[in-house]
RNA sequence: GGACGGGUGGGUGAGUGGCUAAAACCAGCAGACUGUAAAUCUGCCGCUCCUUGCGGGCUACGAAGGUUCGAAUCCUUCCCCGUCCA
């Protein structure tokens, strides 16, 4: 939820979606409508109308995914709009600043992401860095900050170096935050690395705090980093992938566009309850998708949403009953 | 009957002697997408052969002839389409 809209839902839709919390960020929203705007209109919550909890991306990716457009040191960050090419100035207070006013339920303190592969020197400089914006942010929040209302979490940073990674939660341990994120993760490095960085962050983090792993992932790979210990992610893919066409079901992706649906009859995936399987069939959703019809975002966005908040209930269910391993490996092998 | 303008690959439409199997866009086909600058991006898109190479062969810019080393491009005739004049 981006810019305060899950692209294709409505927050009832969202609702009916079971859907327990929504990602908004903090980038998008400061440049439009402007944080001091939806303080105004009672906090975000109330000006989007959803009442269950909202988590805050602090602008810490868009310093990574806008390279071009800014500049880092260790005050902060200097930005260009991507939207009119204003410049703006974006610090770990300022991050904070703005998160308070959106009245968030968790906020994420400002870090930097930087891209994979990244030498060592400067991913251990990027990640001392985001070490101290972690401190910044926890002191201004003990400042300014209402922890009744609102709770903040840590970014652990430090590339694909186990030493770094290792040396980054211990310190962010040390400032105590209620909930630490793994951040700088599945930006290109193997999917094998991206899990050898979170056991390893994982196995020191405390288990009654939530973890929290950052921009992920694909379905088979979510099976794999819950096994690792992870509490929480956030993703595009579901979403994006519904308006490309790209829909998930219990035996894999399937491509709508693929002209091999052009008379199938069937529901995207045979096993699933969602409102949109249970009413229209592959080769409507194909006549919608390439006949650019915005129907097609919003039933495509509904099924992969479905999917995963599907899949994660099941996942806490085989977690309570103790079956989490066979859960994984068979939905695994079916996915593929 | 006459005067102009025009007929290009599935579509729209560039190209007015060699760099053109022919721009671009659309359609079609396939792929990608991971803390959302994304209803986006990428590849293929005449037929065919293989030793898959910035390879070979064939066919192609209304039709048929011609000029030229070389023609979608120039010439002739014909056939269509549009506008205007009688």
């Amino acid at each position: 939820g981006t810019a305060a809209t899950v692209k294709g839902q409505t927050q009832q839709d969202l609702e009916n979606l079971n859907a327990q919390i929504i990602l908004a960020n903090t980038y998008h929203l400061y440049l439009r409508p402007g944080h001091e705007l939806i303080r105004t209109m009672g906090g975000l919550h109330k000006f989007m109308s959803w009442p269950r909890p909202i988590l805050t991306d602090s602008g810490g990716f868009q310093v990574f995914s806008l390279s071009d457009l800014r500049k880092v040191n260790d005050a902060g960050v200097t930005f260009r709009s991507h939207i009119d090419g204003s410049e703006h100035f974006l610090s770990p207070e300022k991050a904070l600043e703005i998160e308070i006013a959106l009245g968030s339920d968790i906020v994420m303190v400002l870090d930097e992401c930087i891209e994979a592969p990244a030498d060592y020197a400067r991913t251990k400089e990027s990640a001392a860095r985001t070490l101290d914006w972690a401190r910044r942010s926890r002191d201004y929040f003990a400042r300014s900050g209402d922890a009744a209302r609102q709770m903040v979490f840590g970014i652990i940073q430090g590339g694909a170096y186990v030493d770094l990674r290792r040396a980054n939660t211990d310190s962010l341990m040390d400032l105590d935050f209620p909930g630490y994120a793994i951040g700088g993760l599945a930006v290109g490095e193997a999917h094998s690395v991206t899990c050898e960085m979170t056991e390893t962050v994982t196995s020191r983090l405390p288990k009654e705090k939530p973890r929290y792993l950052m921009g992920v992932g694909k379905p088979e790979q979510i099976l794999n980093y819950v096994g690792l210990g992870i509490d929480m992610m956030d993703c595009v893919l579901p979403t994006r992938s519904a308006r490309h066409g790209c829909l998930y079901t219990s035996e894999g992706r399937l491509l709508i566009r693929n002209s091999q649906y052009a008379r199938d009859p069937r529901p995207i995936d045979e096993h699933c309850c969602c409102a949109v399987c249970r009413r229209y069939s592959r080769a409507y959703l194909r006549h919608l998708y390439s006949t650019g019809e915005f129907l097609a975002t919003i039933l495509n966005t509904h099924h992969n949403l479905y999917f995963y908040l599907d899949m994660m209930g099941k996942i806490r269910e085989a977690i309570r009953f103790g079956k989490l391993e066979t859960f994984r490996s068979d939905l695994q092998a079916r996915l593929h």
